[in-house]
DNA sequence: CTAAATCGAGCGAACATTCAATCTAACCCT
DNA sequence: AGGGTTAGATTGAATGTTCGCTCGATTTAG
């Protein structure tokens, strides 16, 4: 993201403001119960200032999307460069999504709990989105080494990220005291043993 | 839910062509986006009669949220009584899910994607009610009976509650071709794979 | 006859969006 | 360097619409 403005001291760019205020509210309120007017607020811009960067309020949650989208597939597409084979790339990405979840638990937040359709009628539903894609095919190429059992990628996708976010959503709900990592290990080890051949 | 009026032919008891409607249109279109016109032109009622029957907009809701549950509550202590290990408990709960989302999916939708504290500040997350401590209940006693692997019960919850609405998920979003039914072998086949000591 | 049920026009508040006015800063010409 | 020009940035009051909800009138049923 480059800056084209030379605010280089102090003060922020209003268009980061705008969107990190309006994700902070949208995760916290919803989208519908956030207005313009909240936004305003949160950023310290006025009005027209919102509807000189963005064409409307939609525009907004659309942009973050992008973002947030674009960052989480860059993130696991490092890992997939970094990891060679299933076992550590899945492990990695419940690293990512437990340290996501301490450390920007709004980022967690739009993925895991928002529903885009309800407002972003354009996009289409995550899991056909890019990193969603990923999974599922680091999913198959790990059935085919023999790494994961014989069962349909789909399933293996689901028992995978539905026990990660189950996870992460229950630490954002308040529900678990402690933080994410002190139950990595045993998150983790269920999963494994789900997929694990023999 | 006892009628309390003498309708028995044709016509419907308002109140519950309400609850329905709402039912439809908070699941379908959140509940935001939904409005009194959009509920009395569903139910096909006036907009005095929805508010002969319920207090508010919010009120429609809470009543959604009680009555969902409460029959939530009845299946899975229904499902303890005439199942006596953790196995064939919570594969008698995935059973259900599955068998809800391809018959009542409006009533899956309303509890795995709803966000409730959007709408229904008093209510408590819906994993501090009662059918969700049940399912914990089940995994501590399962632990203890060495019916499930000596893991935190929290986790195991997790693996199972998270894969199984997940499939829910992907079924609803119309990621899956094939009915629910055709994965169930190979869910549960994960989630014990998970949870089963050894 | 009466009490509950049903109706829908209308009220007031909240909201997203517009716009004309003002401010800022970079650039140009002398 | 300094005054002048201009395009972009910023402002917030004004606008039009949507929506939840009220209420007095009308119908229904026992």
């Amino acid at each position: 993201m480059v800056t084209n403005s030379p605010q280089v001291n102090g003060k922020k760019e209003p268009k980061e403001e705008i969107l990190k205020a309006a994700l902070e509210l949208f995760t916290e309120k919803g989208y519908c119960n956030t207005s313009i007017a909240d936004i305003r607020q949160e950023a310290n811009v006025s009005t027209g200032t919102i509807y000189h960067y963005f064409k409307n309020k939609e525009a907004i949650a659309d942009a973050l999307f992008e973002d947030i989208l674009q960052s989480l597939n860059d993130s696991i597409k490092e890992i997939k460069r970094k990891n060679k084979n299933a076992f550590e790339q899945l492990r990695a990405i419940v690293e990512l999504f437990f340290t996501l979840t301490e450390d920007a638990p709004d980022v967690i937040r739009f993925i895991i709990t928002i529903r885009h359709q309800e407002f972003l009628p354009s996009r289409p539903p995550l899991s056909l989105t890019q990193p969603f894609q990923s999974l599922t095919q680091i999913m198959q190429e790990g059935v085919n080494k023999g790494e994961i059992r014989q069962i349909d990628p789909v399933v293996a996708s689901a028992c995978f990220y539905g026990t990660m976010t189950r996870m992460c959503q229950l630490r954002l709900e308040g529900v678990l005291q402690k933080q994410l990592d002190w139950y990595l290990l045993d998150t983790w080890t269920v999963i494994w043993r789900a997929l694990a051949p023999g």
